[in-house]
DNA sequence: AAGACGAAAGTGGTTGA
DNA sequence: TCAACAACTTTCGTCTT
């Protein structure tokens, strides 16, 4: 497996320390790239730090800068979201080589040999059959909540981690998944809610919760609260508010969290509330209903928290 | 008639003893 | 483990445009 690039991945996890940068044997930090071997080794004592991993730089020689950018690595990407990581080679099924001769006896024989020692490889193991089930499930999530790739990827690296902890065991894929799914959304700064996603699922809020609680636990991932400003773009979006009253409704909140009234409060609610202000201000005006309703909460709500943030900053609604 | 408002009672989650 | 608590929801009657 190449479980060293995957999870050290700074991208994903930018709160969590990379694999140390000092060999643990002599101490040193004199850590080299053997990328013949695919190894990273201290260069002092020689220790292999990993192993396995994979060139991602150009496959051919390159003499100059400009040659150097045009030439990439040929194949498709490695990708989380593939069982194999998109690394898997097939081997065809017809006893015929590239130019379309048939094979001597001698090659057919051994051809047949490789070909059963891959299947024998491949998907057998719990981990793969869970993953390529799980990978499903987390496709058909993804669709039907419109996510994009990044946050997918995201989510895909999650529940990697997370088998390789035994955490799935005993729990349903589905619930693991989706809260990877909701895990990988706020990492990537484009939130979900539990119940955006729970209606997609079989799994209910409750269980959702727990799952997502739990990875956070045992990968020790830390993900920031969530931030109502992270929600304006894509309730806008639904709403069609323009650019001009987003970046109005942003200010509002921020004003807001500096008279410290957003604490405690449902980042949603918040959002909604500084969006139906700037919708008025900026004469775009949408109902509480229709916003309460992208938001997926109360009209209620949007109005308790409408009401407060107007009384506290003096914003002048015209009636 | 639709939208906004506010009161009252109920609900699920967090906190601290 | 339990009570207290804050935030949110549901429901409903009333007011405003």
């Amino acid at each position: 497996m190449v479980e060293s690039t995957e999870f050290t991945d700074t991208h994903f996890f930018p709160n969590e320390s990379i694999s140390s940068q000092e060999c643990v044997e002599c101490g040193s930090a004199e850590i080299v790239m053997d990328s013949i071997r695919g190894e990273r080794i201290c260069s002092i004592c020689g220790l292999v730090i990993t192993e396995h991993l994979i060139d991602t730089g150009p496959e051919w020689r390159a003499f100059t800068s400009d040659e150097r950018n045009k030439r990439s690595r040929v194949g498709s990407p490695v990708s989380c979201v593939v069982p194999s990581m998109g690394l898997s080679t097939m081997i065809g099924w017809e006893n015929r080589d590239i130019y379309g001769n048939k094979l001597s006896p001698k090659r057919r024989a051994q051809i047949y040999r490789l070909r059963k020692w891959q299947i024998r490889t491949r998907s057998q193991g719990s981990y793969e059959r869970n993953l390529s089930h799980a990978i499903r499930e987390l496709e058909r999530l993804s669709s039907q909540l419109g996510i994009h790739n990044g946050v997918k990827e995201t989510a895909a690296v999650i529940y990697r981690r997370a088998i390789e902890k035994k955490l799935v065991r005993g729990r349903s894929i589905e619930a693991m998944v989706a809260a990877s799914v909701y895990a990988g959304s706020r990492l990537r700064k484009v939130p979900r809610t539990l119940d955006e996603i729970a209606q997609c699922t079989r799994v209910n809020k409750k269980e959702l919760g727990r799952c997502y609680r739990l990875i956070l636990r045992e990968l020790h991932i830390s993900i920031p609260i969530a931030s109502p400003v992270d929600f304006i773009s894509r309730f806008s979006e639904e709403l069609k508010i323009s650019g001009k009253t987003q970046q109005r409704a942003i200010d509002i909140l921020n004003q807001a969290k500096e008279l410290g009234i957003t604490a405690g409060k449902d980042p949603t609610g918040l959002a909604a509330a500084s969006l139906y202000i700037s919708s008025i201000t900026e004469g775009e005006r949408r109902t509480q209903r229709e916003i309460a309703e992208i938001a997926r909460i109360t009209e209620v709500t949007v109005r308790n928290r409408y009401k407060e943030i107007v009384r506290v900053l003096g914003i002048k609604i015209a009636v």
